[in-house]
DNA sequence: CTGAAAGCGCTTACAG
DNA sequence: CTGAAAGCGCTTACAG
């Protein structure tokens, strides 16, 4: 119950004027006399009204709201990139509906709909599961733009995507590591579609980094050795067991990439325990440049996203299409270019 | 322009029922029979109907949506707040509104009132400005509950707030130090009002974490010294400096305080690139305790936040008020505790 | 420039 | 259990 308070028939009847005039008065549309204006106005004021966003934007069909859908805000990746959101859409005029999914399917599914139902004029959404697009789809059928950010999602071809191109990313680093001489090379990875081979294409950055990480040892002539991959759930504690065991090989890695910030957190704590010093014994790469990995000894070269970029750039193509105001267009994609930052986890020095 | 689409009263033709009795099926209240229910659900699907939650609303006079305003969401301590929050208020049905002000005073504002425009049930609000708080107040005059979190706010005494025990967390900290010795503790610190015996007593955290700084320092007989306060921005670079200069004093601190995780690490930083040994040479203590503090060596001691928790209690709270309607009550006022946890920047090893 | 009327899409008494 | 009517608080044509 929000209080009623006054509405626009009081302030109208209140200064004298019939509400289609104080309407046009406060809301700024229209013709209205100055003097008017002001009658109507100072009534306002005197009453204490303020408009009910409710029925005009019942009336205009717009609710100058976006939703934005992540599967974790806590994590600083998604954080940074929700701020990029709001420094872009705020100064429109846009306010943001925040959901937070935690990687739920059905989370998500229900977030899309009560948006949908409370009629925002469009969506962001860092998918929970890249196989699942029917809810996405059906929202932009209703008439709601949908932006895919970080993350691509089979059967929504009509969304909008801004990525960062995760392939080249992890190439990138895995030559980096070639060209220091390694050929040992392992990689922490939370993707389930483990087999380079495997016909299930990856469409998650996860998965398509280690995609990129295969494909850069192939280049190099090196066949991808299985037990190289350590495999860990997306937190700091399975992704230091799992650098633990591959540490504890006959024949372990002289290297290793994480394709994380949290799983580099584990990973960098496990290096330190097994007391190997790093770059001599072992090399690191981390993802995403946090202000952590120029504190630690040695500081972590990393693969650095543009991640306030990529809210900045999904923000502004919301916009762009909700400008567009529905027409049918063909979907527009950007995808960003991350960047290796070489430290000395992986410079001798 | 979200594309209309069919309304109640398309739905209710469909089923050839009033529409009084299609939206008592799709809504969920009153009585229906099973076999209409059926008839309307079933007319509903074929249309694609989704309800319009504005229209609902208006009657109902509920939005369930709750408005967030913070600061900085990518900082990771308002990040996890706000998933605090979440977890908290969407499985109790409630939306997040969510506004970045930045530290901007107009922002803030602009984004209370839109919020309050939108109608939304509540709102739970970190501020810009200690000082400012007549914007909150209308807000809740006109029948906004308002819960103010990590922050309070003058001229605001109906608000309910969820803060942390700052000055008690302070004083622990440096106990910690004088216990191992230390007589010359500097702080690093973003709190304006600097002067110890103020008569402006801040209400902030950093400034009454630096009140507590002084009273430990005077309970244990010793004068501050202002040589050993360092003020900085709220940026890492700030800290960086600020510290830097500290440490080059004829009679340097042999131990330091930040009173924030951002300005800890331009703090840790300074004292690495200087040269000094931890604990040994300089004792260091921060507050929240984030990933990287185990990461680096020494490892850091810090003043250990309930961040998550202040975000869970203040969604409850606000919930409480929100179920309360509106009924005049007097405020809600929760303190958590903050926790030193020692470690190898502080304890000889 | 101003006003009277219609209407956005629902829910809520009020009858039956 | 179902329906006809009123109404939430605005904005939008349409006249004047």
């Amino acid at each position: 119950m929000t209080g009623n308070g006054p509405s626009l028939i009081d302030v109208a009847r209140a200064a004298g004027v019939a509400t289609a005039t104080a309407g046009r008065a406060l809301g700024g549309y229209g013709q209205v006399s100055a003097r008017t204006r002001e009658r109507v106005l100072a009534a306002a004021a005197e009453l204490g009204y303020r408009t009910n966003g409710l029925a005009r934007s019942m009336i205009t069909g717009s609710t100058q709201t976006i939703g934005v859908v992540v599967t974790d805000v806590a994590n600083p990746f998604f954080a940074t990139a929700l701020s990029g959101i709001t420094d872009v859409t705020h100064p429109a005029g846009f306010e943001v509906l925040l959901a937070n999914t935690g990687g739920d399917l059905d989370a998500e599914r229900r977030a899309i709909t009560v948006m949908s139902e409370k009629r925002v004029d469009g969506v962001i959404v860092a998918a929970a599961q890249p196989g699942e697009g029917a809810h996405l789809k059906q929202a932009i059928g209703a008439g709601v733009p949908v932006v895919l950010i970080d993350r691509l999602v089979r059967g929504v071809p009509e969304a909008d995507t801004v990525t960062i191109d995760n392939e080249h990313a992890a190439t990138e680093a895995v030559a980096h590591l070639l060209e220091l001489g390694h050929r040992r090379i392992g990689v922490i990875t939370e993707a389930v579609s483990l087999v380079s081979g495997s016909r299930k294409r990856g469409l998650f950055p996860s998965a398509v980094r280690l995609r990129g990480y295969f494909e850069a040892l192939r280049a190099a002539g090196i066949e991808p050795d299985e037990d190289l991959v350590g495999v860990a759930r997306y937190d700091r504690g399975s992704a230091y067991d799992a650098t633990m065991r591959l540490l504890a090989h006959a024949a372990p890695p002289t290297a290793l990439l994480c394709t994380d910030n949290v799983l580099a957190t584990g990973a960098y704590r496990a290096v330190q325990d097994r007391g190997l010093r790093m770059p001599g014994e072992l090399s690191l790469i981390g993802f995403d440049d946090e202000p952590w990995t120029t504190l630690v000894r040695p500081e972590l070269t990393v693969v650095e996203q543009p991640t306030y970029e990529l809210g900045t750039r999904a923000g502004r193509q919301l916009l762009d299409r909700i400008a567009d105001g529905g027409r049918p267009r063909r979907p527009h994609h950007v995808e960003l270019h991350a960047k290796l930052v070489a430290r000395g986890s992986t410079l001798p020095g």
